[in-house]
DNA sequence: GTGGTCTAGACCACC
DNA sequence: GTGGTCTAGACCACT
């Protein structure tokens, strides 16, 4: 787990560690059941204030991702997904708009982006 | 220039316009020197404040999208890009990876997201 | 929008005031797009810290409950529910189980708890 | 006695068998003076730390739910209740409130609820 | 004015 | 040791 914080960024720091926390998982560095460091630990070592990464751990809960042990610590949760078929393809869509949308803007041809997403894609851990 | 501004959303109401103006730019649905509609007109079309609709074009104009032209209007601006080749790349692939950690965590197969990025594409405007 | 908080509770203060925001919206007391009092108004009101309260709006807006439109309000969302039949279903039956057997264990008899069942689900707001 | 511990769960290990017990008891499972398994037996069983199992019996038996008999064992108490008729009545539908504004929350129908509701009650070991 | 974020520091419950 | 809750107070973004 290395969690690398820009707090000179406008995303909020929390929303950063968020993010890679949810990246880990979903890139299979962190397994199922895999403990993550303890809220002081990891303040320490990205030099935040523990209440922040306790509301990291709070919000990935949460949404299902982690839980935590009390006593023990925060692990990664067994997937799951409640939500219906169509609510997911309406998500997916949704950030696929916003992604696209970026990376038209950031002047990229189709092919660039097109080949980018093809090579991202077969470093994360796919259901199916 | 059909804006859409969903006052249920988390998403403050001046970056909701900034997107859908990024994006009507990305689909080509607005093209360089295209006249926008005045502060006033698009505050009034859209039911928001004007303040806030001044902000947007501030904003765009120092992102470089849009420009004013005194006594004129507000225009689309010439493409351009100040990033370098690289620092497009890393933002590209930054963008990716949180896309794609949504998309597993949504439990969709490899294929379906494929699907869904293909389908989508179509309907934006490429440079290249 | 009456709160009352039992500080000597072993419930934590923002999980009271949560269940009671949810309770009022369920009875109906509080309809869509109603607005909420303002984070300092409520903790001013109910003598807690805003922070508290803020964090109650919070976690009501991530169930969905709530929305915030920044700059004018916290307000009550639309209903919603993105959960698959099955899933309802089963949170139902699990909170169903909870409440009987502590009902079971007050002592009360089948035809009391009935009673009261009956008599308490005429004042909330049905979907069908 | 088959208890279920999910280490997953947010809620207290510790809680979870304290609820079981009780449901055990409400449905009949468990009937007054039976002898439950020694501190040390129950922790191998469900693989969980005696102190947390001891803390279990000890709050069980504060409640009056089971005794001690040094020496013997931990039995089920005779059942009594030192809450008043009208608190009882309270504490009924303040439980049924919460339970309820959740049903209502997951769209359910009203019909729905009262199937679950009847279908669950009987499973219960009532007093009357 | 509104809510959102972050820090600092305290106390409690759980294992 | 672990995380959870609450307070106090600061600063920022949005309307």
């Amino acid at each position: 787990m290395d969690v690398q914080v820009d707090v000179s960024s406008r995303v909020p720091i929390y929303r950063q560690v968020c993010d890679q926390i949810r990246l880990a998982i979903a890139l299979g560095k962190l397994e199922p059941n895999d403990r993550l460091p303890s809220v002081r630990e990891l303040s320490r070592q990205i030099v935040v204030n523990p209440n922040t990464v306790a509301r990291v751990y709070t919000e990935l809960e949460r949404e299902g991702v982690l839980n935590t042990r009390p006593g023990l610590g925060v692990f990664v949760a067994e997937t799951r997904s409640d939500l219906t078929r169509k609510a997911r393809r309406e998500k997916l869509t949704e950030q696929l708009n916003i992604f696209l949308s970026g990376a038209v803007h950031l002047g990229l041809t189709q092919d660039e982006v097109r080949r980018a997403f093809e090579e991202q894609m077969k470093k994360f851990q796919w259901k199916g």
